[in-house]
DNA sequence: CTGGAAAATGACGACTTGTCAAAAAATGAC
DNA sequence: GTCATTTTTTGACAAGTCGTCATTTTCCAG
Protein backbone atom coordinates (compact mmCIF):
# COMPACT_ATOMS: atom_id res chain seq x y z
CA UNK A 1 0.00 0.00 0.00
CA UNK A 2 2.86 2.35 1.03
CA UNK A 3 4.56 1.34 -2.27
CA UNK A 4 1.47 2.12 -4.62
CA UNK A 5 0.69 5.20 -2.72
CA UNK A 6 4.37 6.50 -3.43
CA UNK A 7 4.50 5.10 -7.00
CA UNK A 8 1.17 6.74 -7.78
CA UNK A 9 2.29 9.93 -5.97
CA UNK A 10 4.82 10.14 -8.07
CA UNK A 11 3.33 9.65 -11.51
CA UNK A 12 0.93 12.52 -10.44
CA UNK A 13 3.65 14.36 -9.12
CA UNK A 14 5.41 14.25 -12.44
CA UNK A 15 2.45 14.54 -14.68
CA UNK A 16 2.02 18.06 -12.58
CA UNK A 17 5.13 19.22 -13.43
CA UNK A 18 5.20 18.09 -17.11
CA UNK A 19 2.23 20.46 -17.68
CA UNK A 20 3.77 22.59 -15.58
CA UNK A 21 6.50 22.32 -18.11
CA UNK A 22 3.62 22.98 -20.83
CA UNK A 23 2.36 25.93 -19.48
CA UNK A 24 5.58 27.46 -19.55
CA UNK A 25 6.97 26.18 -23.19
CA UNK A 26 3.65 27.86 -24.46
CA UNK A 27 4.06 30.80 -22.50
CA UNK A 28 7.33 31.47 -23.34
CA UNK A 29 6.02 31.41 -27.22
CA UNK A 30 3.20 32.79 -27.01
CA UNK A 31 5.00 35.38 -24.94
CA UNK A 32 7.82 36.06 -28.24
CA UNK A 33 4.87 36.06 -30.63
CA UNK A 34 2.56 38.42 -29.50
CA UNK A 35 4.39 40.57 -26.75
CA UNK A 36 4.29 41.62 -23.26
CA UNK A 37 0.75 42.92 -23.43
CA UNK A 38 -0.93 40.64 -25.66
CA UNK A 39 0.24 38.16 -23.16
CA UNK A 40 -2.73 36.64 -21.56
CA UNK A 41 -3.74 33.57 -19.27
CA UNK A 42 -6.59 33.18 -21.86
CA UNK A 43 -5.07 32.10 -24.48
CA UNK A 44 -2.77 29.86 -22.72
CA UNK A 45 -5.64 27.99 -21.69
CA UNK A 46 -7.08 27.81 -24.68
CA UNK A 47 -3.87 26.62 -26.48
CA UNK A 48 -2.98 24.54 -24.11
CA UNK A 49 -6.45 22.86 -24.29
CA UNK A 50 -6.55 23.07 -19.84
CA UNK A 51 -8.77 25.45 -18.16
CA UNK A 52 -7.69 28.71 -16.62
CA UNK A 53 -8.36 27.74 -13.17
CA UNK A 54 -6.14 24.88 -13.49
CA UNK A 55 -3.19 27.35 -15.00
CA UNK A 56 -4.19 29.14 -11.53
CA UNK A 57 -3.09 25.90 -9.68
CA UNK A 58 0.44 25.94 -10.52
CA UNK A 59 1.04 29.95 -10.60
CA UNK A 60 -0.32 32.19 -8.28
CA UNK A 61 -0.96 34.91 -11.13
CA UNK A 62 0.18 36.25 -14.43
CA UNK A 63 3.19 38.27 -12.57
CA UNK A 64 4.06 34.02 -11.15
CA UNK A 65 3.66 32.68 -14.93
CA UNK A 66 6.44 35.78 -15.88
CA UNK A 67 8.60 34.69 -12.71
CA UNK A 68 8.58 30.72 -13.67
CA UNK A 69 10.11 31.53 -17.52
CA UNK A 70 12.44 33.61 -14.97
CA UNK A 71 13.51 31.27 -13.25
CA UNK A 72 13.86 28.78 -16.40
CA UNK A 73 15.85 31.94 -17.86
CA UNK A 74 18.27 32.70 -15.19
CA UNK A 75 18.80 29.04 -14.58
CA UNK A 76 20.14 28.38 -18.18
CA UNK A 77 22.12 31.58 -17.96
CA UNK A 78 23.69 30.70 -14.34
CA UNK A 79 24.47 27.03 -16.42
CA UNK A 80 26.37 28.17 -18.91
CA UNK A 81 28.19 30.64 -16.75
CA UNK A 82 29.22 27.67 -15.24
CA UNK A 83 30.50 25.95 -18.48
CA UNK A 84 32.44 29.57 -18.95
CA UNK A 85 34.34 29.96 -15.87
CA UNK A 86 35.30 25.95 -16.21
CA UNK A 87 37.27 27.33 -19.31
CA UNK A 88 41.17 26.09 -19.01
CA UNK A 89 43.37 29.11 -19.28
CA UNK A 90 44.71 32.34 -18.50
CA UNK A 91 41.71 34.30 -15.54
CA UNK A 92 41.96 37.24 -18.15
CA UNK A 93 40.37 34.07 -20.74
CA UNK A 94 37.87 32.59 -18.12
CA UNK A 95 36.27 36.40 -17.82
CA UNK A 96 36.19 36.16 -21.59
CA UNK A 97 34.47 33.26 -21.88
CA UNK A 98 31.90 34.74 -19.53
CA UNK A 99 31.73 37.66 -21.93
CA UNK A 100 31.22 35.16 -24.77
CA UNK A 101 28.57 33.43 -22.44
CA UNK A 102 26.37 36.51 -22.54
CA UNK A 103 26.97 37.26 -26.27
CA UNK A 104 25.94 33.51 -26.95
CA UNK A 105 22.82 33.61 -24.61
CA UNK A 106 20.96 37.08 -26.25
CA UNK A 107 21.72 35.85 -29.37
CA UNK A 108 20.83 32.38 -29.25
CA UNK A 109 17.80 32.66 -27.05
CA UNK A 110 16.84 36.36 -27.29
CA UNK A 111 13.52 35.24 -25.42
CA UNK A 112 15.04 34.35 -22.59
CA UNK A 113 16.56 37.85 -22.88
CA UNK A 114 13.19 39.30 -23.45
CA UNK A 115 12.62 37.63 -20.11
CA UNK A 116 15.29 39.07 -18.32
CA UNK A 117 14.40 42.79 -19.42
CA UNK A 118 10.62 42.13 -17.93
CA UNK A 119 11.77 40.56 -14.91
CA UNK A 120 14.15 43.84 -13.99
CA UNK A 121 11.29 46.79 -15.22
CA UNK A 122 7.62 45.02 -14.06
CA UNK A 123 7.68 44.64 -10.89
CA UNK A 124 6.98 41.16 -10.87
CA UNK A 125 8.78 40.17 -7.52
CA UNK A 126 5.76 41.40 -5.17
CA UNK A 127 3.34 39.68 -6.16
CA UNK A 128 4.97 36.22 -6.53
CA UNK A 129 5.71 33.07 -3.52
CA UNK A 130 8.95 33.46 -1.46
CA UNK A 131 10.40 30.03 -3.29
CA UNK A 132 10.39 31.55 -6.85
CA UNK A 133 11.40 34.78 -5.27
CA UNK A 134 15.01 32.91 -3.33
CA UNK A 135 15.22 30.91 -6.43
CA UNK A 136 15.77 33.90 -8.47
CA UNK A 137 17.83 35.64 -6.35
CA UNK A 138 19.90 32.08 -6.11
CA UNK A 139 20.21 32.33 -9.46
CA UNK A 140 21.70 35.81 -9.71
CA UNK A 141 23.99 35.05 -6.55
CA UNK A 142 25.07 32.02 -8.97
CA UNK A 143 26.08 34.21 -11.85
CA UNK A 144 27.64 36.65 -9.91
CA UNK A 145 29.56 34.45 -7.49
CA UNK A 146 31.09 32.92 -10.47
CA UNK A 147 32.17 36.08 -11.67
CA UNK A 148 33.51 36.75 -8.43
CA UNK A 149 35.44 34.06 -8.29
CA UNK A 150 37.23 34.36 -11.56
CA UNK A 151 38.01 37.77 -10.40
CA UNK A 152 39.51 36.54 -6.68
CA UNK A 153 41.87 33.60 -8.87
CA UNK A 154 43.00 36.55 -10.93
CA UNK A 155 43.97 38.33 -8.02
CA UNK A 156 45.15 35.17 -6.43
CA UNK A 157 47.17 34.45 -9.32
CA UNK A 158 48.64 37.89 -9.29
CA UNK A 159 46.83 38.76 -12.80
CA UNK A 160 45.12 41.75 -11.73
CA UNK A 161 45.51 44.21 -8.74
CA UNK A 162 42.56 45.71 -7.79
CA UNK A 163 42.75 49.70 -7.29
CA UNK A 164 43.22 50.47 -3.02
CA UNK A 165 39.97 49.71 -1.12
CA UNK A 166 38.20 48.17 -4.36
CA UNK A 167 36.66 44.89 -3.99
CA UNK A 168 35.98 42.50 -6.28
CA UNK A 169 32.56 42.66 -6.61
CA UNK A 170 32.37 46.12 -7.47
CA UNK A 171 34.50 44.73 -10.54
CA UNK A 172 31.89 42.32 -11.21
CA UNK A 173 29.27 45.00 -11.26
CA UNK A 174 30.78 46.60 -14.12
CA UNK A 175 31.16 43.81 -15.97
CA UNK A 176 27.84 42.99 -15.58
CA UNK A 177 26.19 46.93 -16.06
CA UNK A 178 28.67 46.76 -19.55
CA UNK A 179 27.30 43.43 -20.88
CA UNK A 180 23.72 44.02 -19.39
CA UNK A 181 23.72 47.63 -20.44
CA UNK A 182 25.04 47.01 -24.12
CA UNK A 183 23.03 44.10 -24.95
CA UNK A 184 20.02 45.69 -23.34
CA UNK A 185 20.70 49.06 -25.68
CA UNK A 186 20.93 46.47 -28.64
CA UNK A 187 17.58 44.71 -28.10
CA UNK A 188 15.72 48.18 -27.68
CA UNK A 189 16.79 51.01 -29.48
CA UNK A 190 14.82 51.93 -31.97
CA UNK A 191 17.58 52.08 -34.56
CA UNK A 192 21.43 51.68 -33.80
CA UNK A 193 21.87 51.55 -37.71
CA UNK A 194 20.87 55.09 -37.64
CA UNK A 195 22.95 55.97 -35.14
CA UNK A 196 26.41 54.85 -36.73
CA UNK A 197 26.79 51.38 -35.44
CA UNK A 198 27.04 48.34 -37.71
CA UNK A 199 27.98 45.92 -35.52
CA UNK A 200 27.29 46.33 -31.80
CA UNK A 201 27.77 42.87 -30.81
CA UNK A 202 31.54 43.38 -31.79
CA UNK A 203 31.99 46.65 -29.75
CA UNK A 204 30.76 45.27 -26.52
CA UNK A 205 33.87 42.71 -26.83
CA UNK A 206 36.22 45.58 -27.53
CA UNK A 207 35.01 47.78 -24.97
CA UNK A 208 35.09 44.80 -22.60
CA UNK A 209 38.67 44.20 -23.44
CA UNK A 210 39.41 48.19 -22.90
CA UNK A 211 37.73 47.94 -19.51
CA UNK A 212 40.21 45.03 -18.91
CA UNK A 213 43.25 46.48 -19.94
CA UNK A 214 42.06 50.01 -17.77
CA UNK A 215 42.17 47.80 -14.82
CA UNK A 216 45.43 46.16 -15.67
CA UNK A 217 44.28 42.52 -15.71
CA UNK A 218 47.15 40.78 -16.88
CA UNK A 219 48.03 39.78 -19.83
CA UNK A 220 47.01 42.64 -21.58
CA UNK A 221 45.37 42.87 -25.08
CA UNK A 222 48.53 43.62 -26.40
CA UNK A 223 50.15 40.99 -25.12
CA UNK A 224 48.46 38.16 -26.17
CA UNK A 225 45.96 37.10 -28.73
CA UNK A 226 42.35 36.88 -27.53
CA UNK A 227 40.50 36.45 -30.79
CA UNK A 228 42.61 32.99 -30.84
CA UNK A 229 41.42 32.52 -26.95
CA UNK A 230 37.76 32.69 -27.86
CA UNK A 231 37.92 30.02 -30.59
CA UNK A 232 39.30 28.15 -28.32
CA UNK A 233 36.64 28.81 -25.99
CA UNK A 234 33.87 28.48 -28.51
CA UNK A 235 35.33 24.89 -29.32
CA UNK A 236 36.28 23.73 -25.56
CA UNK A 237 32.84 25.13 -23.69
CA UNK A 238 30.39 25.85 -25.94
CA UNK A 239 30.80 23.85 -29.09
CA UNK A 240 26.93 23.17 -29.61
CA UNK A 241 26.13 26.97 -29.30
CA UNK A 242 29.06 27.56 -31.65
CA UNK A 243 27.37 25.47 -34.34
CA UNK A 244 24.25 27.21 -33.78
CA UNK A 245 25.12 31.09 -33.75
CA UNK A 246 27.04 29.96 -37.10
CA UNK A 247 23.62 29.22 -38.62
CA UNK A 248 22.48 32.31 -37.30
CA UNK A 249 24.66 35.50 -37.53
CA UNK A 250 28.43 34.07 -37.59
CA UNK A 251 31.31 35.93 -35.14
CA UNK A 252 33.03 38.57 -36.64
CA UNK A 253 36.68 38.29 -35.64
CA UNK A 254 39.77 37.61 -36.89
CA UNK A 255 40.43 34.40 -35.91
CA UNK A 256 37.68 32.91 -36.53
CA UNK A 257 38.19 34.13 -39.97
CA UNK A 258 35.14 35.83 -41.03
CA UNK B 1 -10.93 90.26 -36.58
CA UNK B 2 -7.61 88.52 -37.84
CA UNK B 3 -5.91 89.54 -35.16
CA UNK B 4 -8.68 88.73 -32.24
CA UNK B 5 -8.51 84.94 -34.14
CA UNK B 6 -5.16 84.91 -33.02
CA UNK B 7 -5.57 86.15 -30.16
CA UNK B 8 -8.20 83.65 -29.25
CA UNK B 9 -6.83 80.71 -30.93
CA UNK B 10 -3.65 81.01 -28.77
CA UNK B 11 -5.35 81.54 -25.89
CA UNK B 12 -7.21 78.22 -26.36
CA UNK B 13 -3.60 76.41 -27.42
CA UNK B 14 -2.40 77.86 -24.27
CA UNK B 15 -5.09 76.32 -22.46
CA UNK B 16 -5.04 73.09 -24.26
CA UNK B 17 -1.38 73.10 -23.32
CA UNK B 18 -1.43 74.59 -19.95
CA UNK B 19 -3.90 70.85 -19.61
CA UNK B 20 -1.18 68.29 -21.40
CA UNK B 21 1.17 69.64 -18.90
CA UNK B 22 -1.12 69.05 -15.74
CA UNK B 23 -2.16 65.45 -17.43
CA UNK B 24 1.60 64.85 -17.85
CA UNK B 25 2.48 65.67 -14.12
CA UNK B 26 -0.09 64.13 -12.43
CA UNK B 27 0.20 61.21 -14.75
CA UNK B 28 4.24 61.35 -13.37
CA UNK B 29 3.19 61.58 -9.99
CA UNK B 30 0.66 58.69 -9.97
CA UNK B 31 3.40 56.45 -12.18
CA UNK B 32 5.63 56.67 -9.39
CA UNK B 33 3.38 56.73 -6.53
CA UNK B 34 1.30 52.95 -7.75
CA UNK B 35 3.81 51.68 -10.09
CA UNK B 36 3.26 50.63 -13.56
CA UNK B 37 0.72 48.20 -13.26
CA UNK B 38 -1.55 50.39 -11.21
CA UNK B 39 -1.08 53.28 -13.11
CA UNK B 40 -4.57 53.93 -15.21
CA UNK B 41 -6.82 56.49 -17.11
CA UNK B 42 -9.69 56.56 -14.81
CA UNK B 43 -7.51 57.84 -12.18
CA UNK B 44 -5.76 60.43 -14.13
CA UNK B 45 -9.56 61.72 -15.13
CA UNK B 46 -10.43 61.22 -11.47
CA UNK B 47 -7.08 63.48 -10.03
CA UNK B 48 -7.19 65.99 -12.75
CA UNK B 49 -11.09 66.33 -12.46
CA UNK B 50 -11.23 65.92 -16.62
CA UNK B 51 -12.99 63.16 -17.96
CA UNK B 52 -11.27 60.81 -19.59
CA UNK B 53 -12.85 61.02 -22.81
CA UNK B 54 -10.84 64.69 -22.56
CA UNK B 55 -7.58 63.12 -22.20
CA UNK B 56 -7.80 60.62 -25.04
CA UNK B 57 -7.79 64.09 -27.24
CA UNK B 58 -4.36 65.00 -25.61
CA UNK B 59 -3.42 60.94 -26.18
CA UNK B 60 -3.73 57.98 -28.37
CA UNK B 61 -3.80 55.54 -25.33
CA UNK B 62 -2.25 54.76 -22.65
CA UNK B 63 1.23 53.96 -24.11
CA UNK B 64 0.93 57.46 -25.84
CA UNK B 65 0.81 58.78 -21.90
CA UNK B 66 4.04 56.97 -21.18
CA UNK B 67 5.56 58.49 -24.39
CA UNK B 68 4.51 62.11 -23.44
CA UNK B 69 6.38 61.69 -20.25
CA UNK B 70 8.88 60.04 -21.73
CA UNK B 71 9.47 63.04 -23.90
CA UNK B 72 9.79 65.34 -21.23
CA UNK B 73 12.24 62.44 -19.66
CA UNK B 74 14.59 62.85 -22.67
CA UNK B 75 14.19 66.71 -23.04
CA UNK B 76 15.64 66.70 -19.41
CA UNK B 77 18.60 64.50 -20.51
CA UNK B 78 19.20 66.35 -23.33
CA UNK B 79 19.46 69.44 -21.93
CA UNK B 80 22.00 68.24 -19.02
CA UNK B 81 23.82 66.53 -21.45
CA UNK B 82 24.43 70.19 -23.16
CA UNK B 83 25.57 71.95 -20.17
CA UNK B 84 27.81 69.20 -19.49
CA UNK B 85 29.37 68.98 -22.70
CA UNK B 86 30.11 73.21 -22.65
CA UNK B 87 31.95 72.49 -19.65
CA UNK B 88 35.54 74.25 -20.05
CA UNK B 89 38.45 72.08 -20.00
CA UNK B 90 40.34 69.02 -21.46
CA UNK B 91 38.17 66.48 -23.64
CA UNK B 92 38.45 63.54 -20.58
CA UNK B 93 36.76 66.10 -18.42
CA UNK B 94 34.19 66.37 -20.46
CA UNK B 95 33.06 63.46 -20.74
CA UNK B 96 33.43 62.95 -17.09
CA UNK B 97 30.37 65.32 -16.85
CA UNK B 98 28.36 63.46 -19.19
CA UNK B 99 28.71 60.57 -16.61
CA UNK B 100 28.36 63.26 -13.68
CA UNK B 101 25.17 64.11 -15.90
CA UNK B 102 24.16 60.28 -15.93
CA UNK B 103 24.79 60.38 -12.43
CA UNK B 104 22.80 63.52 -10.95
CA UNK B 105 19.78 62.68 -13.56
CA UNK B 106 19.24 58.88 -11.77
CA UNK B 107 19.98 60.15 -8.46
CA UNK B 108 17.60 63.23 -8.59
CA UNK B 109 15.39 62.41 -10.77
CA UNK B 110 14.56 58.74 -10.44
CA UNK B 111 10.95 59.14 -11.95
CA UNK B 112 12.55 60.23 -14.85
CA UNK B 113 14.61 57.32 -15.18
CA UNK B 114 12.18 54.87 -14.23
CA UNK B 115 10.27 55.95 -17.11
CA UNK B 116 13.26 55.41 -19.03
CA UNK B 117 13.11 52.25 -18.29
CA UNK B 118 9.35 51.43 -19.08
CA UNK B 119 10.42 53.19 -22.31
CA UNK B 120 13.16 50.78 -23.40
CA UNK B 121 11.50 47.32 -22.03
CA UNK B 122 7.44 47.87 -22.79
CA UNK B 123 7.06 48.10 -26.48
CA UNK B 124 5.42 51.53 -25.96
CA UNK B 125 6.63 53.05 -29.71
CA UNK B 126 4.01 50.74 -31.89
CA UNK B 127 1.17 52.80 -30.39
CA UNK B 128 2.07 56.19 -30.12
CA UNK B 129 2.01 59.09 -32.77
CA UNK B 130 4.45 59.56 -35.58
CA UNK B 131 5.40 62.68 -33.95
CA UNK B 132 6.13 61.76 -30.47
CA UNK B 133 8.27 58.81 -32.08
CA UNK B 134 10.60 61.05 -34.15
CA UNK B 135 10.41 63.70 -31.04
CA UNK B 136 12.05 61.12 -28.84
CA UNK B 137 14.06 59.52 -31.72
CA UNK B 138 15.39 63.46 -31.98
CA UNK B 139 16.70 63.50 -27.99
CA UNK B 140 18.36 60.28 -28.63
CA UNK B 141 20.18 61.70 -31.65
CA UNK B 142 20.66 64.67 -29.48
CA UNK B 143 22.21 63.03 -26.38
CA UNK B 144 24.52 60.53 -28.24
CA UNK B 145 25.69 63.08 -30.58
CA UNK B 146 27.05 65.43 -27.73
CA UNK B 147 28.87 62.32 -26.65
CA UNK B 148 30.01 61.40 -30.27
CA UNK B 149 31.18 65.28 -30.29
CA UNK B 150 33.14 65.20 -27.21
CA UNK B 151 35.08 61.98 -28.64
CA UNK B 152 35.69 63.45 -32.29
CA UNK B 153 36.84 66.47 -30.46
CA UNK B 154 39.32 64.48 -28.22
CA UNK B 155 40.52 62.99 -30.68
CA UNK B 156 40.99 66.26 -32.96
CA UNK B 157 42.99 67.50 -29.77
CA UNK B 158 45.26 64.51 -29.44
CA UNK B 159 43.87 63.19 -26.54
CA UNK B 160 42.70 59.96 -27.63
CA UNK B 161 43.49 57.48 -30.81
CA UNK B 162 40.88 55.31 -31.57
CA UNK B 163 41.80 51.57 -32.22
CA UNK B 164 42.22 50.86 -35.93
CA UNK B 165 38.72 51.07 -37.89
CA UNK B 166 37.13 52.14 -34.71
CA UNK B 167 34.19 54.71 -34.98
CA UNK B 168 33.56 57.50 -32.72
CA UNK B 169 29.97 55.99 -32.11
CA UNK B 170 31.19 52.57 -31.14
CA UNK B 171 32.85 54.36 -27.65
CA UNK B 172 29.63 56.43 -27.37
CA UNK B 173 27.92 53.16 -27.14
CA UNK B 174 30.31 51.79 -25.02
CA UNK B 175 30.23 54.48 -22.36
CA UNK B 176 25.99 54.27 -22.56
CA UNK B 177 26.43 51.07 -22.16
CA UNK B 178 28.38 51.06 -19.14
CA UNK B 179 26.32 54.06 -17.70
CA UNK B 180 22.97 52.50 -18.60
CA UNK B 181 23.41 49.56 -17.41
CA UNK B 182 25.36 50.08 -14.23
CA UNK B 183 21.92 52.63 -13.58
CA UNK B 184 19.34 50.18 -14.31
CA UNK B 185 21.17 47.29 -12.41
CA UNK B 186 21.23 50.03 -9.29
CA UNK B 187 17.55 50.55 -9.58
CA UNK B 188 16.16 47.14 -10.17
CA UNK B 189 18.23 44.62 -8.28
CA UNK B 190 16.58 42.81 -5.71
CA UNK B 191 19.44 43.26 -3.42
CA UNK B 192 22.66 45.03 -4.54
CA UNK B 193 23.69 45.32 -0.41
CA UNK B 194 23.73 41.48 -0.47
CA UNK B 195 25.66 40.99 -3.01
CA UNK B 196 28.28 43.07 -1.30
CA UNK B 197 27.81 45.97 -3.26
CA UNK B 198 27.90 48.87 -0.97
CA UNK B 199 28.33 52.68 -3.05
CA UNK B 200 27.56 51.09 -6.51
CA UNK B 201 27.01 54.74 -7.54
CA UNK B 202 30.95 55.44 -6.51
CA UNK B 203 31.64 52.22 -8.50
CA UNK B 204 30.15 53.52 -11.99
CA UNK B 205 32.63 56.64 -11.61
CA UNK B 206 35.59 54.37 -10.92
CA UNK B 207 34.61 51.80 -14.10
CA UNK B 208 34.30 54.73 -15.81
CA UNK B 209 37.46 55.55 -15.39
CA UNK B 210 39.27 52.33 -15.87
CA UNK B 211 37.83 51.98 -19.66
CA UNK B 212 38.91 55.83 -20.27
CA UNK B 213 42.33 54.69 -18.92
CA UNK B 214 41.81 51.20 -21.54
CA UNK B 215 41.56 53.78 -23.99
CA UNK B 216 44.56 55.32 -22.98
CA UNK B 217 42.16 58.87 -23.36
CA UNK B 218 44.29 61.36 -22.09
CA UNK B 219 45.12 62.63 -19.18
CA UNK B 220 44.93 59.00 -17.69
CA UNK B 221 43.60 58.84 -14.00
CA UNK B 222 47.51 58.79 -12.68
CA UNK B 223 48.04 61.96 -14.46
CA UNK B 224 45.09 64.34 -13.28
CA UNK B 225 43.02 64.66 -10.32
CA UNK B 226 39.87 63.86 -11.81
CA UNK B 227 38.06 64.30 -8.56
CA UNK B 228 38.85 67.64 -8.26
CA UNK B 229 37.92 67.82 -11.95
CA UNK B 230 34.46 66.70 -10.62
CA UNK B 231 33.66 69.01 -8.28
CA UNK B 232 35.11 72.01 -10.99
CA UNK B 233 32.20 70.47 -13.25
CA UNK B 234 29.62 70.64 -10.49
CA UNK B 235 30.87 74.17 -9.46
CA UNK B 236 30.40 75.20 -13.46
CA UNK B 237 27.53 73.31 -14.80
CA UNK B 238 25.83 72.09 -11.89
CA UNK B 239 25.38 73.98 -8.98
CA UNK B 240 21.69 73.50 -8.87
CA UNK B 241 22.18 70.17 -9.30
CA UNK B 242 25.03 69.88 -6.68
CA UNK B 243 22.87 71.70 -3.93
CA UNK B 244 20.14 69.34 -4.13
CA UNK B 245 22.35 66.11 -4.47
CA UNK B 246 23.79 67.63 -1.44
CA UNK B 247 20.52 67.42 0.51
CA UNK B 248 19.50 63.70 -0.89
CA UNK B 249 22.81 62.31 -0.42
CA UNK B 250 26.62 63.66 -1.16
CA UNK B 251 28.84 62.21 -3.39
CA UNK B 252 31.91 60.20 -2.15
CA UNK B 253 35.19 61.55 -3.29
CA UNK B 254 37.76 62.55 -2.00
CA UNK B 255 37.73 65.83 -3.25
CA UNK B 256 34.42 66.72 -2.03
CA UNK B 257 36.01 65.38 1.40
CA UNK B 258 33.15 62.91 2.47
C1' DC C 1 -19.63 -0.67 -8.07
C1' DT C 2 -19.54 3.08 -5.06
C1' DG C 3 -18.68 6.94 -1.95
C1' DG C 4 -15.72 10.37 -0.74
C1' DA C 5 -11.50 12.93 -1.87
C1' DA C 6 -8.93 15.45 -5.28
C1' DA C 7 -8.74 17.91 -9.47
C1' DA C 8 -10.63 20.51 -13.30
C1' DT C 9 -13.80 23.63 -15.06
C1' DG C 10 -15.79 27.93 -16.77
C1' DA C 11 -19.27 31.37 -15.46
C1' DC C 12 -18.79 35.38 -12.98
C1' DG C 13 -17.53 39.84 -10.42
C1' DA C 14 -14.35 43.37 -10.56
C1' DC C 15 -11.63 46.29 -13.16
C1' DT C 16 -9.56 48.55 -17.30
C1' DT C 17 -9.29 50.38 -21.98
C1' DG C 18 -10.88 53.09 -25.66
C1' DT C 19 -15.20 54.79 -28.18
C1' DC C 20 -19.00 57.58 -29.42
C1' DA C 21 -23.68 59.46 -29.11
C1' DA C 22 -25.41 62.92 -26.48
C1' DA C 23 -24.86 67.01 -23.59
C1' DA C 24 -22.59 71.24 -22.67
C1' DA C 25 -19.95 75.18 -23.82
C1' DA C 26 -18.11 78.50 -26.91
C1' DT C 27 -18.57 81.27 -30.88
C1' DG C 28 -20.19 84.86 -33.72
C1' DA C 29 -23.88 86.92 -36.76
C1' DC C 30 -27.65 89.82 -36.14
C1' DG D 1 -29.13 89.81 -25.68
C1' DT D 2 -30.51 85.91 -28.66
C1' DC D 3 -29.93 81.87 -31.12
C1' DA D 4 -28.01 78.78 -34.69
C1' DT D 5 -23.78 76.53 -35.46
C1' DT D 6 -19.46 74.67 -34.29
C1' DT D 7 -16.38 72.82 -30.94
C1' DT D 8 -15.46 70.54 -26.80
C1' DT D 9 -16.53 67.61 -22.99
C1' DT D 10 -18.70 63.94 -20.97
C1' DG D 11 -19.58 59.34 -19.07
C1' DA D 12 -22.21 55.19 -20.27
C1' DC D 13 -20.87 51.38 -22.67
C1' DA D 14 -18.73 47.35 -25.36
C1' DA D 15 -14.85 44.54 -25.29
C1' DG D 16 -11.40 42.28 -23.01
C1' DT D 17 -8.71 40.61 -18.98
C1' DC D 18 -7.71 38.84 -14.22
C1' DG D 19 -8.45 35.86 -10.60
C1' DT D 20 -12.15 33.23 -7.85
C1' DC D 21 -15.02 29.62 -6.44
C1' DA D 22 -19.28 26.84 -6.64
C1' DT D 23 -20.11 23.08 -9.42
C1' DT D 24 -18.83 19.16 -12.14
C1' DT D 25 -15.75 15.57 -13.33
C1' DT D 26 -12.23 12.31 -12.45
C1' DC D 27 -9.89 9.26 -9.58
C1' DC D 28 -9.31 5.35 -6.72
C1' DA D 29 -9.57 2.47 -2.34
C1' DG D 30 -12.56 -0.71 -0.48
Amino acid sequence: MSTTDVIKKTRKQREIEQRELLFLDVARRQLAEVGYHQFNMDKIAEETEYSKGTIYQHFKNKEDVLMGLASQTMEKRASMFERASAFRGRTRERIIAIGLACDLFVRLFPEHFHVEQILRTSSLWERTSEDRRSFLKGCEFRCFGIVTGIIRDSISEGDLVLPVGMMPEELAFSLWSMSFGAHLIIATAPSLEELGLKSPHESVFISFDKLLDGYQWKPLASEWDFDESKVSILKQVFPEEWKQIQKKQPFHTRATGI
